[in-house]
Formats: structure tokens, sequence, C-alpha cells
DNA sequence: CGCCATATGCAACATTGTTGCGAATGTATA
DNA sequence: TATACATTCGCAACAATGTTGCATATGGCG
């Protein structure tokens, strides 16, 4: 069972502060153990201050806590980081699935084939499939 | 050389309207050759009112004579499509590069590698990598 | 407990993009 | 070329997303 010890320990790792706040929100992440837009945070911690979820969510993907999803349609996403992730060290060089159906973007774990292009230094790349996701094909 | 009337034909058979702001838009594009963000086009075409240029750039990509580029970044950045584009069938399975030295996003003539996922259908897929490019590196 | 740094909430602002509407312009037709 | 009508343009206003400054509240630590 995830207990608040379990959260308090994830932010403590990652030398963040405790605050309600910042538990409930992680919280939030490890039980959905889902992406969550900032509308699905706000939406849900209405009784939350906009920039206090903003500040948060900063601080976690700062630190290594969350992701940022690199997503076009503007809307910021976040999803968990492995536990391998620190503030200096971010490896996520698996791919993103945003079904158009349930407008879920998740997480594969596929890791993005290496691409080389001549002449040219490739240090990251951000690969994102859309489609039907599983769910909602079934 | 680049004549007038062959932005016009290009207008023209994507049925949009030839008009001051579309032929010099699109003339830029095509001398320019890369992809523009809306900051470049709203800085070369300070005189043509911001809302006009969003409408461009939207009837531009609607008629398939653009496409525009997902980027992370919240900066849209469009770029030519190729001759076989229509309003109703982009293709662009090629991939992207953005520099992180100069900005510059590019169309790469690659194409993105198929991802097959267990459960889920594939219809669309982005890959944007970032690094230098050629012209940096250099 | 008490101190100090950090986090929070509020207001205001910045940026990116859209909508409504009257005036101007392009296109087809005569 | 002149006319008619639909489309586009420019302006103002609005909407959504995110940031900054500052006073107050709270967490961490001796």
């Amino acid at each position: 069972m995830l207990r608040y010890s379990n959260i308090k320990e994830i932010l403590k790792s990652h030398k963040l502060r405790v605050t309600t706040v910042r538990v409930d929100v992680l919280e939030y992440f490890v039980r959905q153990n889902r992406t969550l837009s900032f509308k699905d945070l706000e939406t849900t911690f209405a009784d939350f201050d906009r920039v206090t979820l903003y500040r948060t969510l900063n601080a976690f993907t700062d630190s290594g806590v969350l992701h940022k999803i690199p997503d076009d349609s503007g809307f910021a996403t976040y999803g968990l980081c492995h536990d391998t992730c620190s503030a200096d060290d971010h490896n996520h060089d698996h791919m993103h699935f945003k079904c158009n159906e349930c407008g879920i973007i998740e997480c594969l774990e596929l890791n993005i084939p290496p691409v080389k292009v001549p002449g040219y230094t490739v240090t990251e790349a951000n690969l994102i499939l859309k489609g039907i996701c599983n769910k909602c094909a079934a």
C-alpha cells in the first residue's frame, strides 16, 4: 500500500520540502499511474492556487520527479520519472503515445531507435505517436 | 528565378485568393527555403496585422501549402509542404531537427521508421531531434 | 520553541492565439 | 471596364496558458 512516508521519501530524496501541495500532487501522480495534464491537476486540486500548481510542477520537473512531455497541442503534460532520474540527469529515451479517443498520453516502455544524421550531432530525440490506444481499441 | 506568377500559381492551385499578404508571406518562405516561426514572420512583416498573419498561416496549413511543426517550446513553426500535399492529404513522415545553437528547425529528408506497438493503432508519428546542426558544427 | 529559508496565495502582467465586425480587396460576370 | 458579391484585412476585445513580485504562511532545524 502507498503510504505517506513513501511519498515523503520521494520528495526528500529529491531535496524538496515536504508540503501539503507537494504531497497531494505527487501522491495523485503515483496513484493514477499515468501522465497528467495541467488541466487535470487544476480540476483535481481546485482549492490550490493555479500559480502554486505551476510552481510545484516546475519544482518536480527541475528535480527529476516528473518529466514534461512535449505536446504539440499546447497542453503541458507530465509523467513520473523512473527512479534513476535526478535534477542533473534526466534520461527519457522512451516514446510517448497520445490517444485520439481518450486523449490520454502514455509513456511507452519502448526506446526511441537511435537516429544518425550525417554532419549533425543528435543529443536528444522525442517521438510522439498518435492513434488509438489498447484500452480504447478493446 | 522566382517570379510573382510562380507564387500566384501555388496559391491558385490550393484554391487560395491571391492577396498582398499571402504573396509576400509565401514568397518569403520559398526564398528563405527554411522553416519559419511565427516570431520570424511577425518581425519581417511588422506592417501586417498579427491577426492577419495568424489567419494566413492557418489558411496555408489548412490548404496544404505549409505544415505546422510540433514544437515543445510553444513556438509554432512552419515549413513548406512538398508539392504532393493538399488540404485533404498532408503526408509528412519526415523527421525534424532543432538546433540548440542557432535555434533553426529543419525538415530532414529522412522518414520516421515505422513503429509497431502491440494492441495500439498508430496513425501518426512525430520525431523531433535536437542537437547541433551541420552549419553550426562547421 | 524560535529562527530563517522556502512555499503559498493573490494580483498583476506576459505571451500566444482566437473571435466579431465593419471596411477594404479580390474574383467572376456582364 | 464596371458591377456585384464573397473573402480577407485590420482593429478591438477576449481567451488560455504561464510567469513575476510581494506579503504572509509554513517547513526544517538547532
